[in-house]
DNA sequence: GTAGCACTTAGAGTTCAATCTAAGTCAAAT
DNA sequence: ATTTGACTTAGATTGAACTCTAAGTGCTAC
């Protein structure tokens, strides 16, 4: 069994933050020990991890509220939460696609400064236009 | 000269945020027209564009701020904006690695429902741990 | 046994980024 | 001229996710 606090290591949050998620109802399945201090299982740790990737992917608490609650409901939910994560799957290929196509015009940015810091008086173009094409 | 309802549909925000972001010092650029209300040109367009990409990937408010009071600090910056977009070059990188790792996680539990679904007693495995192994 | 420490709780406070509200201005349309 | 509607402002509120506080409990080491 793990303490509060080898799990928070173990996750890389705050024990604050577990005993938030715990409020918050996303660890219904862990116990306590006889000092009523909070007691975690391997397979508590798992789950707390795979709370953590999905926190981490950005799903919101009250969604992996959802989650837990189908989990907690018995086998039969099975369909339903493989639904669910199916659905987080394409939300994280939009997050990541979305970060992509930031990435290019960060790129296209640092290309420009590239060029003008070499040629401040370049000529102008659409791409490389931001402040520098204003009058201060 | 663009209204700010236009800027905003253009950048997929609200005009209460474009206000916001200027109540914020983002946007110490644009003019006013004779009725007192903000007009905007192509070019404050496309700074709000790159605000807008640097907020989506992740850039916090003040931290825009930085970057904008550095292009109005005039040309002799460019050098220190150009670090500035390379670090959260490196900083959208880290997230797009952070969702690639997330993701393997999640395609991992969805392939445990799968064969779970297929075959709801089969033998334990680590990667296919979770709630299905403990006694609720 | 008592000092120190780690834990417990409910609930308050913080931070961030909006988002909304209320009161008011302005210009065009009826 | 008055109504409509879009805009303005300062400042309040929201919501999400923590993060901290205060008061208290209980084990361990001296």
């Amino acid at each position: 069994m793990y303490t509060i606090n080898e799990v928070a290591t173990a996750c890389n949050i705050s024990a604050h933050t577990i005993r938030f998620y715990d409020k918050e109802g996303l660890l219904p399945f862990i116990t306590r020990n006889s000092t009523r201090k909070r007691q975690f299982s391997e397979a508590d740790l798992e789950v707390i991890k795979l709370i953590c990737c999905l926190r981490n992917s950005g799903m919101q608490v009250k969604e992996i509220k959802q989650y837990i609650d189908l989990c907690m409901q018995g086998k039969e939910t099975a369909p339903v939460r493989r639904e669910l994560l199916i659905d987080h799957r394409k939300a994280i290929l939009r997050q990541i696609d979305d970060y992509k196509k930031n990435l290019n015009i960060v790129d296209l940015k640092i290309a420009f400064y590239d060029s003008y810091i070499a040629a401040p008086h370049a000529g102008y173009d659409p791409m490389k236009f931001m402040l520098e094409n204003k009058k201060s």
